[in-house]
DNA sequence: ATGAGGTCATACCCTGTGGCTATGACAGCT
DNA sequence: AGCTGTCATAGCCACAGGGTATGACCTCAT
């Protein structure tokens, strides 16, 4: 057994397929592929696994109880695949699509493939297209016509621009359950300023929004611990147990149900702040554009 | 272009370990493999998604703005495969581990592969092996001394048996958002119950607790809409609009917070269950195994 | 009983992906 | 000017994974 590659996305998919239509044969018509193929590589992913997933019957195939828990796995998986490739696909579709979106970082990565998937359900053909720039950036690409509609975390609304709230964001103080911080049932304010914190650059949203909040809340300056470029680098920290951070609840709730992450409650500080759709102001938003914002906006 | 092919799972990892690194170079070392290898792995990752993701400079390469976004969703994908491949090799050890562990399917199948995860990070040479049975089972396994501690989310403490709270889990209601549902506030017990519901086959852990649930509040039986085999199948369909469904909250926290899903509370309806852990009753947990308990306990 | 229709597995071939080495092109240091 | 580090290209080879053909085996209807 070597065991040591990691199975493939397609083996995956296969292995789901199997199990909503109880055979190989049938999941083999589905993806247009010969019978035998899936056979073998059915067999190779149990090899891969070390695993019997599936009861080859005469009469179809099962899962093993086994191959139902990995298929659950495997569903995930495939869960944010999807996501992925729907988000990839906007991405590439940029100048000549039917509805050209922007979005900032958090919104594009957590939020858009989700809206997208959804719009895909009454419009399958629609093509969208993404692009992924600053919340000011943003503005500006809507203001020039360059999108028909765009997403900005930002908590002011740029100038000469209509605005409708499409979501409500909570930024959570986040430690390690192993982290000291993880015993306590709230935090003050000041006590969370003094904290030395995992942060991101300044000038990243997330970071801005925090930094008004304290300043608002007449606390001063936080006190970095380190700086890291990206969301998700900050998240492998606080769960390396380098200290706590303050991030999107988007970004960390799978992290805080499976209790990779404690959650701290922080006394007397506002963390939210509105996802907002813009458009040009004034005009109405029409078309796809207007389909997708009602997605947007119904999903709350 | 082709563009038809879905990028498989070990481009992806390149991707994030050049973000991580800074050079294709550096990432080649790391996994062992020559830097030609690498380059021409992320060329042909770019085609697949029709995208320029890597910035090739003549001192290092960095990602483009898409191929940051990229990353982000890249890492979620690998994130789930992690659990999967720790989860598979738990299954796969199964007589001869260091510590032998049984769980229902909920707690196998969402909290096992992150307890043995954290686990790893103290122990990394511990040799876990996992059973995925019914509560029942899960008793009997740790009567018999089959596995060294058992995790179940019966409600009730099964007899000879000592047990501690682990975790608490929330069933919620959920519809998708399109839902006529979606638009309540709430939803009284007695309006839930008539409601028409995607549930689970009987015997399942889930239904039962929501069965429960509704007898103690003194209303009659749920009326099933359709019987589906597993908690995927069950969000696919209410997903999919089919109607209204009763999930554990480890199921769709990510639909809820994306908002591929909506909870609807129900008033006055316990739909609170506790998981637990199980052991012979007396005997002291020891090892390995209170390891995992103090992992499993100290998560919450 | 016996054939029909369904299941999956095996044997064999062939293509394409992805690994390797060797080498080139180029930028920034010293 | 050379040295070092970056990435790209070219050519080679192995093997994973696709396809077809075929066999073994159940179950059901005739």
């Amino acid at each position: 057994m070597a065991m040591t590659a990691v199975p493939d996305l397609e083996s995956l998919r296969l292995l789901v397929l199997v199990d909503e239509l109880g055979s190989m044969g049938k999941a083999a018509a589905t993806l247009g592929i010969a019978q035998p193929s899936v056979s073998k590589r059915l067999t190779t992913l149990e090899h891969r696994l070390g695993l019997i997933l599936v009861d080859r019957t005469r009469r179809g195939s099962a899962l093993t109880p086994a191959g139902r828990v990995v298929c659950g796995w495997a569903q995930r998986v495939l869960g944010e695949l999807d996501g992925l490739l729907t988000g990839a696909e906007a991405l590439r579709t940029r100048r000549d699509a039917e509805l050209r979106v922007a979005a900032s970082m958090t919104i594009a990565e957590h939020l858009v493939p989700t809206w997208i998937g959804e719009l895909r359900k009454s419009q399958p053909e629609l093509y969208v297209g993404l692009r992924v720039t600053n919340s000011v950036n943003v503005g500006e690409l809507v203001h020039n016509g360059e999108v028909d509609i765009g997403f900005v975390e930002s908590p002011s609304a740029p100038g000469g621009l209509s605005t409708k709230r499409v979501a409500t964001d909570r930024l959570k103080v986040v430690v390690a359950p192993s982290h000291p911080l993880a015993r306590r049932r709230s935090l003050s304010t000041a006590e969370l300023a003094r904290e030395g914190l995992v942060v991101r650059e300044p000038g990243s949203g997330t970071r801005e929004t925090l930094e008004r909040a304290l300043r608002r809340a007449g606390v001063g300056e936080l006190t970095p611990l380190v700086e890291l470029g990206s969301a998700a680098a900050v998240r492998g920290a606080v769960i390396a147990g380098t200290g706590p951070a303050v991030m999107s609840e988007l970004a960390v709730a799978g992290d805080l149900v499976e209790g990779r992450l404690v959650a701290v409650e922080v006394t007397d500080l506002d963390l939210r702040r509105t996802f907002r759709a813009v458009w040009p102001a004034g005009r109405k938003v029409t078309g796809p554009a207007a389909e997708l914002l009602a997605v947007a906006a119904g999903m709350r």
